[in-house]
DNA sequence: TATTTCTGTGTACGATAGACGCAGTTCTGC
DNA sequence: GCAGAACTGCGTCTATCGTACACAGAAATA
């Protein structure tokens, strides 16, 4: 049932004693994650499998399960290195805050598989944690309630997962942006039933305007709470 | 390569002839589509298989592909169809925004999956577009400009998702809540490296609050654009 | 009636995650 | 120094997955 939460937790936070007998370990924790992180940055998710990440460390499948209980287990591993560490913020909280997310977006844009890992429950690692902390940390000087700093914070990292996804979608530098003619076919095809949808189309912009657009309008109304409490 | 995404576009919304000779079709793609809908959602996506879906109409799981190309592609029918169709919008564009994004999460509440399949590029379904249609309609009234009114979609439906996301986590009636126990016991023995995070978790809210607060946060931004530019 | 077309099905293939046991290696206790 | 314990990596096996392909039967057309 739940064994899967426990290893999770297990292999993210658990300390890892070191063995006293036997052959030393000729991989580590590290090493499979990273490869696997390779793996999927460069072909794909569902190129990372157990005979993928072995192979391609030079070693069977069957070895890599003594470092890690299972595959959801491996794959949490790398979306929490993928993560890696949020940067030191300064300023105002909507200075931190807009620097947090700015920071954010380009982790996901790089690894776009961790949009697809980190959905559901799920236990969060380290990294991950510290993002939220940073985030809730730079709140500290408002008179914002716990719960509704988690809650912007969760408004925030909604906002930068959704542009991630967006820039996912349009390949940019692929000059056959393949995702836009076919919506672009479908609403030729079909545009009388979407109108405001295709007029909004027809202006196009780059996803760092989205993110712009996006990220003002937030923390536009986060201020404009936050102004009105402490007066 | 993009066979995938021409199959998915086809099922999606292409017009099925009615076959001339032969046998009647025992199913359709609505009746498959609804078994997928049903499975994922009483037993989760992995159970969606096409022998479980097959086996559960009482049929082998190649006759599916006499409807069906691909698994992409019934899961991509089942997604749209899980969305159905947007409400009926009327008053100010912020009274209707906030009755979209209210009735847009029970939909990811109900078929969490659905959460887990529309991520990346992928072809949108006609109901998919319909709820774009009817959040952009929302602003016609204003003065944004297209590619306004479409980030602006995307961060409310972002923020939906992430409360939907929030709200699978969480799993309310099951009165042993896993997640927010294991996450207790994570800052139990970790909480001194996530302070904030900690302390802003000491007052708990529910997943209702949590939109409320998000949904005010971004209307609020919103209206603070629209106001101070027809200003 | 002969032919064409479409249906559902059976078989087969490759790839997947993972359970289990075994041989070899290294450290510990005597 | 040496027996045993502990640990590693590996080979084998199973169950399940998606799906390619060929085939028998049914229905509509000629």
């Amino acid at each position: 049932m739940d064994n899967e939460r426990a290893g999770c937790a297990e292999v993210l936070w658990g300390p890892r004693p070191a063995p006293r007998r036997g052959p030393k370990p000729a991989l580590s924790l590290d090493q499979i994650a990273r490869t696997g992180i390779g793996l999927a940055d460069t072909e794909g998710l569902p190129a990372v499998s157990m005979q993928r990440v072995a192979g391609e460390l030079g070693f069977t499948k069957m070895s890599l399960y003594r470092y890690v209980p299972g595959k959801a287990e491996l794959v949490a591993l790398m979306a929490d290195l993928a993560m890696g560490e949020p940067p030191t913020l300064d300023g105002t909280w909507r200075d931190r805050l807009d620097a947090w997310a700015r920071a954010l977006l380009p982790r996901f844009v790089q690894h776009p598989w961790v949009l697809e890992v980190t959905i559901g429950p799920r236990v969060p690692g380290p990294n991950e944690l510290s993002w939220m902390e940073a985030a809730v940390a730079a709140l500290s000087d408002t008179d914002l309630r716990g719960g509704e700093r988690l809650d912007a914070v969760v408004v925030l990292v909604g906002h930068v997962r959704s542009i991630a996804q967006q820039a996912a979608a349009t390949p940019g530098d692929n000059p056959e942006q393949q995702l836009g003619s076919t919506l672009a076919d479908l609403l030729r095809a079909h545009g009388d039933r979407y109108p405001a949808v295709t007029t909004a189309l027809s202006d196009t912009e780059t996803p760092d305007q989205a993110l712009d657009f996006g990220l003002a309008r937030i923390l536009d109304g986060l201020a404009t709470l936050i102004t009105h409490r402490t007066t």
